[in-house]
DNA sequence: ACCTGAACAGACAGGTCTGTCTGGAGACCG
DNA sequence: CGGTCTCCAGACAGACCTGTCTGTTCAGGT
């Protein structure tokens, strides 16, 4: 149990909170150590005791970040009524956070280019990518659509190259871009699945 | 004029050959001077007298990456007849690399995730985000589409989210639904485009 | 009142990185 | 044949990073 808190939260908690900030902000590979126990006003043997090593820290960085973006992905998915308005709406709750001043790209990515060995990101990211790329075909089984794999593959790629021109460019008005061409896709892509639905 | 060179190539030359290798394998943050001397054969102090810094050496990497992919692009892209064989032909060319065992996916998102500071990765990311777009602009309005910068754009997210895909998932069939995809989105803009010259 | 245990502060070791500097070897030119 | 220039080899300084360890402080349980 954790005890003599500076603030009302726990030490894990303070080194989790001020790691999300640095490492999203920085990059888990420029912010050290020292960095992350200074913010969260933490001694390092208590990072260390904590999460074992930086690896660690920085898996679960990753981790917080998965279940904050499922998480505001589903509270923004709840608006929309039908399986085809919440597939596009995917775009839409991702374009939100583009015009955030902190934004920075995808967690997940930056990471990944980072820290080329190191498993830790790499099975954070791998478990990511896999809610991405579900959470896409399960809406796309849902709109009955004739081939939801393909449909989800292709959204897949739009979902990340929004992510990456907002960044690299700077231009948050690639979600018009990405809201557009995710409308087109999915309603073509349902028209399919419907003729073919009447045909069989 | 240089002499005394281990075989017939400049020192120059050599240590840009091993910077890029190594930096497009493990990060140009990840490899230190060292190794990249180490590649080339070459003492520490030329790299300094040539490049003048490390980060001098990463633009300079960057900016031969970015001749050798418009070259390969340029080159792959001849063998198409129509302005629309080519827009969709881009998406051919660049999944050519997917397949290709070293491939790490844009070497731009991975120098900018690295080197958050840092003018050299901006301004040499910038440049190639310039020629990206530029092509596919070129080539819509080549193509006749009523709105060239917005296929532009679109089909510069595809682009990246077509190489995001293929890098991070570790699936070149990416390829296979980023060129679907483009022939959709390039058919429908040039079909939009020719009812609408109709019309005019 | 005492003990346990978590947390803080900070020194420390061992390693890596960039960038500079010295010394020497070989090639070309006058 | 001497001067100059390019280059190699490697030591070095100064900074930074990870991870360990020591000592102290303070809260809570018994």
């Amino acid at each position: 149990m954790p005890t003599k808190q500076t603030d009302g939260t726990s030490a894990r908690a303070r080194l989790l909170a001020a790691a999300g900030e640095l490492f999203y902000e920085e990059g888990v590979h420029t912010v050290g150590i020292d960095r992350v126990i200074e913010r969260a006003g933490v001694a390092k043997a208590t990072l260390y005791s904590a999460f074992g090593c930086k690896d660690e820290l920085i898996r679960a960085y990753l981790k917080a970040r998965h279940a904050a973006t499922q998480e505001r992905m589903m509270r923004g998915l709840v608006r929309f009524d039908t399986p085809r308005d919440r597939l596009i709406g995917v775009f839409e709750v991702q374009s939100l956070s583009f015009t955030d001043p902190g934004f920075r790209g995808c967690a997940f990515v930056g990471a990944s280019a980072e820290a080329s060995s190191g498993t830790a990101v790499q099975e954070a990211t791998a478990d990511y990518r896999a809610w991405v790329q579900s959470l896409f075909r399960d809406l796309a089984v849902e709109a009955g659509v004739a081939d939801p794999a393909t449909l989800a593959r292709q959204l897949v790629i739009l979902y990340d190259g929004a992510g990456i021109s907002a960044w690299i460019d700077r231009d948050p008005t690639a979600a018009i871009a990405s809201v557009s061409l995710a409308t087109a896709v999915v309603d073509a892509a349902i028209a399919a699945g419907r003729s073919a639905g009447q045909r069989s």
